[in-house]
DNA sequence: TGAAGGTATGAATCCGGGTTCAATACTTGG
DNA sequence: CCAAGTATTGAACCCGGATTCATACCTTCA
């Protein structure tokens, strides 16, 4: 034997992984799946098309695993957010979460949130989408308990709040734009589907 | 010349065009769009693949017919039922009849609200999607202007209510499905989120 | 340095599905 | 029944994009 994959050329490697990775990534922010062709994030990475097969075996492996990175980001942002407060505020806070990030990036959005690919993609999807209506689901659970939110179905209602500001955020946004009321409204929107009486806490100086 | 289409074969004609939109139809509601292919439809209406494009230019232009065809009975049934009674007891009525249709069809549903596929039909998608909102919208506004909802933004809240409604029914439909109290509990969803006050009234025997 | 054995390349191949069109089967009016 | 013109067929063609693999290039270590 002769040679052995050495630590150096093991970090080069995974720095080509990461790149291809990236690339993918970019393309996906900018374009959406359309827009993620093997020839495409292989050239963005700066490397030959045979060569993106050498660390995934399928497009769809690349695909999955792309999409759970940028999933577990997001996961991990909304999170951060809901384990202190009343739960009108944890609410409150996840809606300005998850729309600013929305936001800032639309097509990674609709991509993370809707847009349709592979069968693979679509269950992890579903992964992404629970654990959103998660960080809801646990906030109104928490107010249920405490009393300051009515008795209800916590999943339903989580669920629903994740439809209604993926829909004003990624649907209206192809056209008429979001204006400087759009997440407040959604925020009093939610706390209202939510149950919360607006007479208890105005959530006035809600951090950005 | 010793040949004009006669009544008769336009009839026939006709009818042949008939059977390729419903093969589509039935398609889309049994496999979404991606069972939706020029062979499956021809194969299914029982004429061979050139001669759907003697009905329709492109596969596109078959999509977008069939897709406007479906949406508007959805938007009639809709619309036939936001002319009267209260504020509150339109909202609940639209949500209850998009629900229904959406449950007997996950898949039609699917399809017509959210599944990405052309330009055209995404195009066509957005008008839907406004036909949809519009009916929770006029249901709002006029709530508003009577003074039983109170002031929010029409628009926002009907977009808001369309991806809740449609979150809940076609999200996790795939997984846990819908129960007896789903349908309800959106209806009570709907209504807190436009602000009706829960005291006012009670749509108990809400027309199914 | 050279043999051994990884690693990278990208043109060629494969594949699914839309689209075409020459050949065939019908209809019609005479 | 024939000629003219239309309707139908479905195999062939095309195209985009994933996947492969023979070839060339690098690393390692004796």
């Amino acid at each position: 034997m002769a040679y052995r994959r050495t630590p150096a050329v093991q970090q080069r490697l995974d720095a080509q992984r990461d790149s291809i990775v990236s690339a993918a990534v970019g393309l996906l922010t900018e374009h959406g799946y359309k827009g993620l062709s093997i020839a495409a994030v292989a050239e963005r990475a700066g490397v030959a098309t045979g060569t993106v097969y050498r660390h995934f075996t399928d497009k769809s492996d690349l695909m999955v695993r792309v999409f759970r990175e940028q999933c577990g980001r997001e996961v991990d942002a909304v999170d951060a957010v809901t384990s202190t407060g009343s739960a009108a505020e944890r609410v409150a806070r996840v809606v300005e979460t998850f729309a600013s990030r929305a936001l800032r990036k639309p097509t990674l959005a609709y991509a993370l949130l809707a847009e349709p690919v592979d069968a693979a993609v679509d269950a992890e999807r579903l992964v992404f989408r629970r654990a959103f209506a998660g960080a809801f689901a646990d906030a109104i659970r928490f107010g249920v308990t405490t009393g300051e939110l009515p008795p209800q179905d916590p999943d339903l209602v989580a669920a629903a709040l994740v439809g209604a500001v993926s829909e004003v955020l990624t649907g209206p946004l192809s056209a008429g734009g979001a204006s400087t009321t759009t997440v407040p409204d959604l925020v009093i929107l939610a706390l209202r589907a939510a149950g919360s009486d607006p007479a208890l806490d105005q959530p006035e100086g809600v951090p950005s």
